[in-house]
DNA sequence: CCAAGGCCTGAATG
DNA sequence: ACATTCAGGCCTT
């Protein structure tokens, strides 16, 4: 019997929100950082390190967020047709290079290069008698080639990519600050990073950086806002500018709530799922 | 402040 | 087959 507690695994991992999961017979496997999970059929989690890990959100009140977001039939509907999605709490770092490497491309890609990262600079495990690659620490990317980078796959973003890394080793980005930072604070510091734009920021702070208060204006968002929402939220210019993103941004805000970094995430699963468009 | 064009890459489209 | 377009943007002009 489902309850509102009740996590769906599937459509949660295949929400645009992480990259390195697979599935495995009827488990699944994923990598977070230097950590690795499993999740079977019955939604028990285990995980490499055996340390308590936050990546479910459990704490999260989602009864009262759900109840926060829901202002209209939209939302109510998307909310109800995917009851168990859920937002989960990644290991920054990783986040960060999956969301620089996200820019101007789409999801088998991003998986694609992120795999090959993995498997070119990460640590090699055995978990559950199969072979994983944990994500590489910012130091291996720091010291790697532009080149070697390149070689996964990422093309333009390879600079960026090392460029990030050499800014956490060198503390100029300090997550467990950015963690404490209000929304502001924290983007204006995640776009001194080179690739980190409006968009990419939004997505690092929802997905690893605990700001629920967020809502990514990406493509996909900017599309339903047209289709659902035009006569809450007026799109003036053609493409997105910086006075526009934040405008919108913060009549959006307003609208949703403290929460609706969930509403987008629902909006957004509803809206690709009616296109079919693909997952992991 | 806004619009336009380039950028790596590979899957999809014609 | 082969060329062209396009995809969860960013940055520079």
């Amino acid at each position: 019997m489902k309850n509102k507690f009740t996590i769906d695994i599937d459509n949660s991992i295949n929400s645009g929100q992480v990259f390195l999961w697979q599935k495995n017979k009827n488990n699944w496997y994923g990598i977070d950082g230097q950590n690795i999970l499993e999740i079977n059929q019955e939604n028990k989690i285990k995980s490499i390190s055996n340390v308590k890990t936050s990546f479910f959100r459990k704490n999260d009140d989602i009864e009262k967020i759900i109840k926060s977001i829901s202002k209209d039939k939209i939302i109510k509907k998307a909310v109800r047709k995917y009851d168990g999605l859920r937002i989960f709490n990644q290991d920054p770092f990783q986040c960060m290079i999956s969301f620089i490497i996200s820019s101007n491309s789409n999801i088998p890609k991003i998986k694609n290069s992120l795999e090959k990262i993995s498997e070119k600079f990460g640590k090699k495990v055995i978990f559950k008698e199969h072979e994983f690659f944990l994500f590489p620490q910012p130091e291996k990317i720091a010291k790697s080639s532009i080149n070697e980078i390149k070689s996964c796959g990422v093309g333009y973003r390879a600079p960026f990519i090392k460029e990030a890394a050499k800014m956490v080793i060198s503390k100029k980005i300090d997550f467990e600050n950015l963690k404490n930072n209000d929304y502001k604070e924290a983007k204006k510091n995640l776009r001194l990073i080179p690739g980190i734009g409006n968009k990419v920021a939004d997505c690092i702070m929802l997905f690893s950086l605990n700001k629920l208060d967020e809502f990514t204006l990406d493509t996909w968002m900017i599309k339903i806002l047209e289709k659902y929402y035009s006569k809450e939220f007026q799109i003036e210019t053609k493409t997105v500018t910086e006075k526009q993103y934040q405008i919108l941004h913060e009549k959006i805000v307003d609208y949703f709530g403290p929460y609706c970094g969930y509403a987008q995430q629902f909006l957004f699963k509803m809206e690709r799922e009616n296109y079919e468009k693909k997952w992991l």
